[in-house]
DNA sequence: TATTAAGCGAGACGGTACGTCTTGTCTTGGA
DNA sequence: TCCAAGACAAGACGTACCGTCTCGCTTAATA
């Protein structure tokens, strides 16, 4: 994922792994304190005390720091539960996913989003780093479901998956509505339960 | 809509028709060459042949232009269909939503609804104006499948606005499948049709 | 030296003797509390609650309307005095203007003589105006001092005025030292008085 | 004169030289073809090819930069003439002076002026950097007289400069006579030789 | 151990767009 | 018929960032 701190092919100074923790830090306490619309390349390089030439060598923008920064700060805060059970499993899964959006990254989540629409650079790399794997990991939960027969054979996953993505994004973006506990039980039952509706 | 024009108290030069039409024109050709994020107000007065404090007179920035030419353009291009069927009016609605964005107006929405996330002064306008005029479409649809008793009288309607709007957007802002007749058939069959699963 | 308030030949509303006292009012209030450079049209046309075409109408600019409104102020504030010796005359006509500069409208002046600089359609008309009829009043008496056989009969009135007009310009322009009493005598002596050197 | 490029404490990029050079002479060519009002900081940034903020980096507005390229122009123009006598020395002076703002600066060095009656932030900067060492330049041969007793002890020679450098101002500043030889002569004989009444 | 070249911070650079201000003209409706 | 109110086109203002560049200092691997 990341081919930067190898090479060192000749004589010359080695990357200093000191300036890119103090990016990532700098990024998570600026985003504590304004939001996302509000840092720059200049606020950055300032907070972390580094030089934008360094900044530009290794992200191409604002975005691609903050990514970063979020993926650090959250990796592998979400697990793949595996109850046994499809609908408890798909429970789960958008509980935490809920709580983490709620209670931290959402504002900033939503920002990458919407950078993703304005800023096509960014939408590629966000979608295939940021969103897919996450979507992968419900995708495998519904997969765990077929194989146990609680889903047909030929099951629409990707629908699925939309049905289950697609209703927490609207509301995170549209903010409509809150992401609790309620819609999580609310949409898994609607989703798989027939006695639900 | 636009109560701008009403309210010319006493004296004083009148709102000139032809700016406001200049500037939605010069909007909407520019939306044809270049995309969102390109347009500046500099560039709309210069399009538009009018000055810039004419369009701070009226706008407070590019997204709330680009908004009222949107719903200038799109005036009842999209109905309310009522076929006396809720499967089939929601289909209807759903096929019809999706072809204007996929046909023309998408790129914009998406922009738009970005714009909102990163532009807090523009969130709320887009959501009372833009968003939730269309919502209210299809909850109308909705509740008249409670009347006829399609729905049960204790259904969530906001809940299953959520199930259409919410994948319908995730596929418009993710862009990884495609907002197609297709979707729209296998939403409502999933959604309404028990055996559908 | 003004034929606007005249003719009114025909039917149709007089014009407003009132709008003109008003504008020259607002003119000599906006000076007492802001300076010259902050008077713009628009304010002029607010605080006299007169509309900004009228003031285009009768005034090109607001360097003319100050002008107006400085020598209505200042009408006849300043006069030509007549000791019958032409040291003490000018003596008492330099104190005078002086004293008129230093306590009152000297930082106005200073900003007219400005904009004549900057402003060539104001040069012509500021020096004619404004500048030329207080210049008379000096060689006038000048002239009585020829007559009396105080200064020679080729004696180069115009170096003279300027000799005295000159320092106080230069004085009130640079600010390198006060226009008071006692430059006023050292002037004259050193200009008129033999022993004075 | 100029102690910006000194600065350089560690490090950063240093001061272009070239960009300085390039508006400096974007402004001389300028006051070419142009007026000094009609001067701005676009259009001097626009044909120096250099950036506003560069512009603002290093003068706070367009009559610095003008000064700067004025004395930057001048730089040595009018020396200090020295003959060993009193009434020639200022002659000499006065009618470099005069030649100078004749032939070339005159405009805009009035222009200066008047801007300095309108910015109190210039006022202060012009006078004592501009007028200021002209005015020493006069002091010092006034000074050189009384030390071979060409003046007595106690003459005041602020007055006598007031009386050399007033009237100049006023004719360059009323326009109402030539700054020409004949003047330069008169005023000499005026205010030393006592024949010359 | 000394050399040396890359990485580093700082920050100036040419640009672009911002949102505000003022100018002088025009267009209404009310008096 | 004249006016106040104020909208209009134009364009300069001074600021904020952008992404690139040029410095001189620092630092660690190579020789």
């Amino acid at each position: 994922m990341d081919e930067r701190q190898e090479k060192q092919t000749g004589a010359g100074r080695p990357r200093s792994r000191k300036a890119l923790e103090a990016v990532m830090t700098a990024t998570l306490n600026l985003l504590k304190t304004t939001s996302y619309n509000q840092l720059t390349m200049e606020r950055i390089a300032k907070e972390a005390g580094v030089g934008k030439p360094t900044l530009y060598r290794w992200w191409s923008g604002v975005p691609f720091i903050v990514m970063e920064a979020l993926m650090l700060q959250a990796e592998s805060e979400i697990g793949s539960p595996d109850t046994g059970q499809l609908i408890s499993d798909v429970h789960q899964y958008l509980k935490q996913t809920f709580r983490s959006l709620t209670e931290g990254t959402g504002e900033t989540v939503r920002s990458l989003m919407a950078e993703a629409q304005l800023n096509p650079d960014f939408a590629g790399v966000f979608r295939e780093t940021f969103i897919s794997s996450r979507r992968q990991t419900l995708i495998r939960i519904l997969e765990r479901g077929v194989q146990r027969g609680e889903l047909p054979q030929n099951a629409d996953l990707e629908l699925i998956a939309d049905l289950c993505y697609g209703p927490m994004w609207y509301r995170l973006l549209n903010r409509h509505a809150a992401l609790d506990e309620t819609f999580a039980a609310s949409l898994v039952s609607y989703l798989f339960d027939s006695d639900g509706r």
